[in-house]
DNA sequence: AGCACGCCGACT
DNA sequence: GTCGGCGTGCTC
């Protein structure tokens, strides 16, 4: 007797564990670890993964498998261990660990119905339970719950008449297209061709068009394209037997329209060689080691990628790309297409579920070699990997912010380690965490100075905005940034304006008291939306109307303040008004592929000036662009978080990475209030080393990573004294199980205290090597598993967290 | 997460 | 005496 271990589809601390079930004769071949399957779970059926068989079990009364979900597991044997370890380090449910890996189409849907097993019944049903059925065999359950007739139902239920069923089924179907083919061959299909009657002209065409390609399938739509019949005749044609139709699983390619022209290898500088050198050793030797790649923008790394990626399949082995989620773009794209072509597979946030599914079906069947994606991409099931490369290595998107909170780069090392292969962290910018790695040695440093065209970096003039204003000069641009716009206005050469994300952009506020409006529900200020003339809170969605006056002095002068994309480009138009501009925020590059339209048309020099958020900053190439200017640098220097500033000098130094690529030289203007930080000065000359000694100062002192580990406990709840005294008993308890070396912080409020009406505190842990931490988190989510089950209580835990907001 | 079971208050 | 409130505990 064979039975099954099965993690089921319920993320809840008591259901954390699996459950027995036997395994029908019929099925034993196909029921193997790694498949999804449906299971009765109480009186209801869910879905599962399989992860053991066994033959025996401590369990009495076990119940069957139903039926299995797949025919092949959707999971390997190296993903179901890699399960366990996610589990471990983020104290996450196995269920939550194992759906994460997979594209969100194989999560299950479920549907609880009611059926009437006897229709010749029906008339026994009382009155209004007959009328809900109105004639159907089957309704949902939500209507008798909308119609109040749960009670009468279950008498119904007890007397046999209904059935209460729980179907469980996959979000998405596999994508079928009709094809259709001659069933004749040419001579027959001739006489057909001749005995048509006259008007029958559409049949004729194609009739026709299988004579001349006769051993050909077609799908349904090239076939009414090429021949401009109707689905309608193909119809007849089917119905007279001449034609057979039938459905052929294809792919939902995104990419499918586009051709790719092939791309040989470049040749490497000698500075590039040897940086590949030992990468390629790394995979000759089936040896794993991570390498940090540091090399400033335009030194060519992705060739490096390129031609790693070529070695490893030339053994016949597996790459997995990682790519922050905004600089995925079609630019990037292309580059690996053009060099492997269909052995690529593409996956970010961009995709529809079905075309995301479709891309990791080519990854499950060993269609493709490649795959080039955001975080999520890193659990492609490739079973011989050879390599796995994360670019921008130090961006913070690689940490996902929501259960599972795992960390790309830290799943990438894992699975690099048990497939005995090299991983290679590229950035111009690493982070300290990493710098710092290569620097005790842990990681291997590899280093590429130099710029590959020898371009000079662009020379950089930091602004003191203070000293505008004392100036008079109230604008938003300053003298210098303005004059700089106008010279490539006149000589025809592309600026890029960039503006810090928004919400901190545009806000309402009483110029007499200073009064600004906040969420009611958040406590973050609301955002102005020009476009609607509404407040928006950026957390929860809060909307609200302008207030006309101000509520707390009632004067008359409250409204928008501050500087927004939206408002730029008016300012732009203003001041400039023959200037062409772009604008690109979430607000323009909301539906699909405006994003990739805005760019092309800035590409083909249909706009002068390119005006956007965070999302510009990366991948940019384009030769025209000789300006950069960054209206506010400060904004993200002043945000509650101890990376600011190193996210301030990655920024600056990617924005600055824009300008003067190619030929033409490049500028850069900063505005800033305070050009004094060391993380404006240094990014100028785009001094990383000594950024790095200097933030490395800062963080020893502020016992901050990389000296420390943090692990952040949040807890919320809808009551301020609840969120507080359980957020000090944690406190209380962890701080008596951390050795003298570890800090804690907290409890205080989460520098956003307030979303949806919860209250949210904090504790924040600071520490060198607790093994004991991560047993104590765990206690401590024991501990209040009821609590937090009945929805109350919320408590987060994030080891090694990236926003402590 | 659902869902049943079970033990207390306000109704015919 | 019963309907129904939601606290508690189980699901192979």
């Amino acid at each position: 007797m064979k039975i099954a271990s099965v993690i089921v589809d319920v993320p809840a601390k008591q259901t954390d564990k699996t459950f027995d079930y036997l395994i029908p004769q019929r099925l034993e071949n196909v029921v193997v670890p790694g498949v999804r399957v449906n299971v009765p779970f109480g009186p209801r059926n869910i879905q599962g993964f399989v992860t053991g068989i066994k033959t025996e079990s401590d369990f009495k009364k076990l119940k069957e498998i139903v039926e299995p979900l797949d025919l092949t597991p959707v999971l390997n044997k190296e993903l179901l261990t890699l399960g366990d370890w996610l589990t471990e380090h983020t104290l996450c449910y196995k269920i939550s660990a194992f759906q994460v890996m997979l594209p969100a189409a194989l999560k299950a849907k479920y549907e609880k119905k009611v059926i009437l097993p006897d229709d010749r019944k029906r008339n026994e049903l009382e009155e209004e339970i007959q009328t809900l059925f109105n004639g159907a065999t089957e309704i949902g359950w939500q209507e008798v719950v909308d119609n109040n007739l749960v009670a009468l139902l279950k008498k119904e239920s007890d007397r046999g008449l209904v059935e209460v069923v729980y179907q469980v089924k996959d979000r998405l179907r596999k994508k079928r297209l009709k094809h259709i083919k001659a069933t004749l061959n040419r001579s027959e299909l001739q006489v057909e061709i001749d005995c048509l009657t006259p008007q029958a002209k559409g049949q004729k065409v194609v009739l026709e068009y299988f004579l001349e390609n006769h051993d050909d399938q077609v799908d349904m739509r090239t076939l009414l394209s090429a021949t401009g019949a109707s689905q309608a005749t193909v119809k007849t044609l089917v119905k007279k037997g001449l034609l057979s139709e039938k459905y052929i699983e294809v792919y939902r390619d995104p990419y499918g329209e586009r051709e790719f022209a092939h791309h040989e290898p470049l040749p490497l500088t000698n500075a590039q060689e040897q940086v590949i050198t030992p990468i390629l050793s790394s995979i000759e030797d089936d040896r794993h080691e991570v390498f940090l790649l540091y090399g400033v923008t335009g030194s060519g790394k992705t060739e490096i990628y390129l031609q790693s990626i070529q070695r490893v399949l030339n053994k016949g082995e597996e790459a997995i790309v990682l790519v922050p989620e905004i600089s995925l773009t079609p630019q990037m794209v292309k580059r690996f297409k053009e060099r492997f072509g269909d052995l690529v597979a593409v996956m970010h946030s961009g995709l529809s579920a079905g075309e995301k599914y479709d891309e990791w079906r080519k990854i499950q069947r060993r269609e493709v070699k490649v795959v080039v994606g955001a975080r999520s991409a890193i659990f492609a099931p490739f079973e011989n990997l050879g390599i796995i490369i994360i670019d921008e290595e130090h961006e913070t998107s690689y940490k996902q912010e929501e259960n599972p909170r795992y960390h790309a780069r830290d799943v990438a090392i894992q699975r690099a380690s048990t497939h005995g292969c090299p991983v290679v962290l590229g950035s111009a910018t690493p982070s300290l965490e990493s710098f710092a790695r290569a620097q005790k040695g842990v990681y291997t440093l590899l280093n590429l100075p130099k710029r590959m065209n020898e371009q000079p970096l662009p020379t950089v003039d930091i602004v003191d905005m203070r000293e505008e204003l004392r100036e008079g000069n109230r604008s938003m641009f300053s003298r210098n940034l303005f004059e700089k716009l106008q010279d490539r206005l006149e000589k025809g050469e592309q600026t890029v304006l960039f503006l810090n994300k928004r919400g901190h952009s545009s806000f309402v506020m009483c110029r007499d008291c200073g009064f600004v409006v906040n969420c009611p529900n958040c406590e973050i200020t609301l955002t102005y939306h020009r476009f609607q003339d509404l407040m928006k809170c950026h957390y929860c969605g809060h909307e609200e109307k302008v207030p006309t006056t101000c509520p707390e002095c009632t004067s008359e002068h409250i409204r928008y303040f501050g500087t927004g994309t939206q408002k730029v480009e008016e300012e732009l138009t203003k001041l400039l008004p023959e200037a062409r501009v772009i604008r690109m925020d979430v607000d323009t590059t909301g539906r699909k592929g405006s994003h990739e339209k805005l760019l092309n048309a800035f590409q083909e020099g249909e706009a002068d000036i390119l005006l956007g958020t965070q999302m510009i900053a990366k991948g940019l190439d384009f030769p025209n662009i000789t300006l950069v200017g960054v209206l506010s640098a400060d904004t993200m220097l002043h945000l509650p978080d101890f990376r600011s500033s190193e996210k301030t000098f990655q920024l600056l130094t990617q924005v600055s990475g824009r300008a003067g690529r190619h030929e033409l030289p490049g500028e850069v203007v900063v505005q800033t209030y305070t050009p004094e930080h060391y993380s404006i000065e240094l990014a100028g000359p785009q001094d990383y080393d000594r950024f790095y000694n200097q933030e490395m100062m800062a963080r020893k002192v502020h016992k901050y990573p990389p000296f420390y580990y943090l692990s952040l406990v949040t807890v919320s709840h809808e009551e301020l004294m609840k969120a507080v005294s359980v957020t000090e008993k944690i406190t209380r308890f962890i701080s008596s199980r951390l050795s003298s070396e570890a800090v804690i912080l907290g409890p205080v409020a989460s520098p956003i205290p307030r979303i949806k009406n919860r209250y949210r505190y904090q504790c924040l842990i600071k520490y060198k090597k607790e093994p004991e931490l991560r047993t104590s988190l765990k206690s401590i989510l024991d501990h209040y598993q009821q609590e937090t089950a009945s929805g109350s209580l919320q408590i987060s835990m994030d080891l090694n967290p990236y926003i402590l907001m």
